[in-house]
Order: C-alpha cells, then sequence, then structure tokens
DNA sequence: ACGAACGGGACTACCCGTTTGT
DNA sequence: ACAAACGGGTAGTCCCGTTCGT
C-alpha cells in the first residue's frame, strides 16, 4: 500500500520544520517535497498551513513519546533516543532538529491554536518521562524536575549539533545525562 | 545621548527574533519597534536582513558572553545568567528566549554567513565556559563536554520556558546544572 | 473565444517593451494594460518578469518572421514589412518600436537567458532574409551579409521614427533599401 | 590635472547607459564606476538622474559629430567611424553600443526633456553627414534621405554587433555602406 | 564640495487561501 | 480527489531626491 497523500504531507512538513522552522517553510514546499497533488491541499486540511503544522507536529510528538516509553528504564530510554537522533542528524546531514523547536520559536502569539499543539508536545514527553522516573522510586516533585532538565538538555543537544554540524554535543549531553540517570 | 538609530534597529532585531525567530520578523516590524526611519534601512545595513541579523546576533552574544565571564565562579556566573533570564522572561511575559536559537532554527543552508554569526554566538559562550572550568582543575576534555551540556541546557530551559509560559524549567534546569557544577 | 490571460499579458508586455524597454516597464504596467489578476502572474510565467518576457520576444519574432518570409520576392517582402511598420508607428503616435531592440539595449549581462532569446529573435530574422536571398541567387555570403544589412537598417529605421515622430525615416531607409534589393 | 569629478560622472553615465539603457542604470552604479563623491550629486547636477543623462548624451553626441564631420570625404568619414566602434566593441567585449539608443528606447513620455536630447543628438549627426553630402554634390533631398539611411544602418549595425557579440555586422553594414557612399 | 542620514515610493517575488470546473 | 486560475496581501530590495552638518 502506497503512502497516502495526506500521510507523505504530514511527514514532509515535519521534515521541514526541522530545517528550517515554521515561517521558512512553505506550502510549496512542502507540495514539493511530498509530491502532493496541489489541488487537494484545502480537502485534506482545510485549515491551511497551522492544521497542517498541527498534525504534523502530534505526529512527530507521538512517535517521540513512544520511543522514550520504550524501555522502563529511563536511562535505557534517553540512551536510545539519543542514540537515534545522533543517527538521524548524521544521515541528514546535521539539518534535522527538533520539529516542535522549529515551530515554536517562530510563533509571535503565545494564544495560537499551534502553540498549544507546541506545548502538548513537549508535557507529553515530560509526563512519560516523570511516570518513568516515578516508577523508579523518585517522589514526584524529584521525578517532574529531573525530567524537565533531561528534556531541556536534548532540545539543547540537537540545537548545538545543528549548528555545529557535529555529533559531539550529542554525545556529550548523552555521557552527562546517563550519569546524573544512572546514580 | 540619544541612542543612534543603527543601534537601536540592533536591539529591536534581536528582541524580536527571540519572540518570532528570523523568519517571522519582518523589517517593517523592526522598523516599528526602533521606531527607525524606512528609508534608511539600506544606508546602515546595506547587506539587507541577513546584515541586520548578524549585527543583532553579534551584539546579543557579546553582551551574553560577558555576563558568563563575569564571575571567577562558574557554578556563579551560570546562576546568575539563568537568574537574569528568569527576571527577563517574567517580565516580558515569557515571550523573549534566545534570538540565537530563533535565528539558528530557520536557517536552511548551513553554508550561508548566518550561519556562521550562530555558530560562532555559540562557540563563544562554550569557549569562555570552557576556559572557566578548566580554571577550576577540570581536564580540557571534561571542562568542554561539560560546558556543552551547561550551554544545552540553558537553551533548553528557556525553549521550555518559553512554550510552557512558566518560570518554573528555568528553575529546575538551575537546580540541577548549579548541583552538577558545585560538586 | 476572448483571448486567455496569458496570451493577452504576451501581447500586453510586447507592446509595453516597444514603448519603454524592457527595465522601463513594470509588472503593473502589464497587468494593467491586459487586465489579467495580479495573483496569476507567478501561475503563468513562474519565471517571473524575465519569463514573460521572454514569451514576448518568441511571439513577436516568429510573427515578424513570417511577414518577413510571407512573400518569395525579398524586395516585396522588406516593402511590405516596412509599411506595416509604418502603419503601426502611425497609429501609436509613433511609440512603438521594435521590442526586441527595447529588452535588448537594457540588458547589462550577455550570459542571461533572456539575452538568448533576444539573439534568437534577430537571427530568427536574418536566417529568413538569407534563404530568400540565396534563393535569388546571391551566394551565401552575399545572402548573409545583405541581409544584416537589411535588419540592421530596418531596425535603425525603427529607431529613428520613433525619436523624430515622424514616418519620413521609414520612408527613406525603405527608398534606399528596395533600391539596393531590386538591383 | 585629474579629471573632474562632474566630467567622470558624465562619461562613466554615457558608458553605462550603452551598457544598460536608462533604466537599467542607477545613480549608484554611476558613482561607483566614477568613483565620484556620494555629497556632490545634487551639486553638480540639480537636476538629477535626466540632467545627468542629458549631459552625457550632450557629450556622446558631440563627440560623434565630431567623429562624423572630421573628414570632407563622407565615405571616409563613416568608414573611420565604423571602423573605431567596431574597435570600441572588441575592447569592451560586446556590451557597449550607442548610449543615446540606450536611453531612447526606455523613454515612455516623448514630450520628456530627455527626449528632446535624444532627438537632437540623432538630428545633429544627421546635419553633419547632410551637409556633407550636399558638398559631394547630392541634392538637398537626396543628401538627408541618405544621410538618414546612414545613420540608420549604423545605429542597426552597433544592436546586432552587441547582440551577436561579434564584430561581423558592423563589417557587413560598413562595406555595403561604402559600396553606397563611394557610388 | 562633500558625507551621513532621512523619507517615501516602487519593483519583483512569493505566499496563503479561494473559487470554479472536471 | 484534483487541476487551473484568481485575489489580495506582504516581504525584501533598491532607487531617487532631500536635508543637515561640516
Amino acid at each position: 500500500m502506497p503512502e497516502d497523500t495526506r500521510t507523505s504531507m504530514i511527514k514532509s512538513a515535519a521534515r521541514l520544520f526541522q530545517e528550517r522552522g515554521y515561517e521558512g517553510t512553505s506550502f510549496q514546499d512542502v507540495l514539493a517535497r511530498s509530491g502532493a497533488p496541489r489541488g487537494s491541499i484545502y480537502h485534506h486540511f482545510p485549515g491551511g498551513k497551522e492544521e497542517l503544522a498541527a498534525e504534523a507536529l502530534r505526529w512527530y510528538a507521538q512517535r517521540t513519546r513512544e520511543e522514550l516509553g520504550r524501555s522502563e528504564n529511563v536511562a535505557e530510554a534517553v540512551a536510545a533516543f539519543l542514540a537515534a537522533s545522533r543517527r538521524a542528524m548524521e544521515k541528514t546531514g546535521f539539518v534535522a532538529g527538533c520539529p516542535v523547536a522549529g515551530v515554536a520559536l517562530d510563533l509571535a502569539d503565545a494564544g495560537s491554536p499551534l502553540h498549544r499543539v507546541v506545548a502538548e508536545s513537549l508535557s507529553g514527553w515530560l509526563r512519560v518521562l516523570t511516570r518513568a522516573l516515578e516508577r523508579e522510586g523518585r517522589t514526584p516533585d524529584q521525578a517532574r524536575s529531573l525530567a524537565t532538565f533531561v528534556i531541556a538538555a536534548i532540545e539543547g543537544a540537537l540545537l548545538l549539533s545543528r549548528t555545529e554540524r557535529s555529533a559531539q554535543p550529542i554525545d556529550d549531553v548523552s555521557e552527562h545525562l546517563l550519569a546524573l540517570l544512572r546514580l
């Protein structure tokens, strides 16, 4: 079964947001990359670019949430996610960061529907990590705080890897993060 | 002495990049915020938006570099910077993140002149922290790796604070980072 | 059948290039004259002004090529073309010269795609005349040289008619040219 | 005595009109090419670009008029002018045509002051040739008509040489023109 | 005579969303 | 489900002319 138009647009959008952010990505870019037919954009996404972006972030966020929740052991889950991110960066020539960040930093209005999706994406990851840390014996407060720290460090690592065009920042962050989690 | 046009444009641009990123900020926005005359844009910045952005990032990067290098003690410097960032976020209603990140994530082409300025901004902060950590007794490799971790965590903290519209992520990251640095 | 948007833009552009040259003609002018909708410019001409200009010149060049090749007798063909040009100049108040010249003289870069179209337009006319002269018994070299002379004189006649706002230069050139061709 | 600012701007403008026409040449271009100081443009040319253009055309027109009137023999004068044009084209890589044509074809309004200068430039050349032809025994009417033909052919030759990037059209036109004049 | 800055207007390019027709 | 065309808006760039200070 060939991937349908809608899905291919969503994936293309996510990828382009990783590379150029929300404002830097045009609808035409998405069409070009996905090979989707021009005429059916507003059939699949009546809400236009914003709806497409929301879907793209939700798709990416869920995928990532599953990766972070795959292992019972938080350190292992984080290690696996960072290793996967490292591979993705290397494969793409260090252009593909986090699409959520790429969208988040272009939004002027904190009240926009898209902002909600951004916030939900990040809080979803946070929730998964927090619960896992609680299961490992941390108090709810410790867990939430540590999870926040982990997410922050990961987002920063991707940013640095992108601008340095090197996997080194991911390795460095990985090292310190795992030391902390395995304590 | 009233601030001159050029400087006011640079500061306005830096601030707008914090709020909306590079692509989300129009030249018109900068003019409106700075009150600068429209006709003088290409007098002050012959290279256009890209040159203005480069100047804005250089200005912000240097200012931040000085803040990070102010104290001999790395933990104190980081604590002070995060405290200042916290105040800035609260004062602006949590819209003002890091302009370097806001520009970095909108750049498609890793070879653009602006990309170099982004990279230099981050590596400048890294250098300052690395040297300070070395002075505190860490090996060069430990110092570089730890500095990278610190920068990553700070960038992530600002991103999370922005999207959550809360100072909590800054506090959380601050707590873990300082524990690590004061070890 | 009402003329379609694309064709009407092409014709309007050709006419405006005759009047004001390439750089003197704005896209807005073309829209105003053709009544074409603003939003469809880059639908019909993705390459922008340059592509529109190329199409306009190709359209005019072919039309002229056919006029020059209509009669078997070169003298008659040239006479007919100059007579038509004379009428066109008088009808337009002596503003409409040759669009190819109007574009050619504004092009700084001899390597631009548009320059090629200019060159092909002129060489197309040259070819038609050269072949016809050969058919009338001239050697290939004589034919080519004479054809060049004819094209040059015609272009010059249009230029002079335009600046003098008079049909006289066309008549003068016509007289000498026909004397030569009827020899 | 180093060439003064005013003169160097005039010459630069003439040259740029040859290369890119009137509308294709910006005031900045003239400044860049002449090395003239920015502040004194409107000291030397209060009428702005139009006045500069007028001066440039007058300068070029007079220079050419002298060339055309240098020899008593019209055929020799035309031959010399075309030879000089040929050398100029070759030296500049076939970019420098006739500045009068470059300006003429960009003027939409036939009533502009600049249009008058264009017309006077051409009629000046015409007058010189007409008188010389009369001196050689032609009737006033024959002389005027033939002079018009000569000017037209020369302008066309320069246009063709420019677009073909070759001296051949000048040679071809030269050959036919001289045959006619030496009759 | 000249430099620095201003002031506003114009141009091309492009973008997002809609309509109409198949 | 899709294609073609429309419609209006805005972005960045650049241009010409002026003003002010030296």
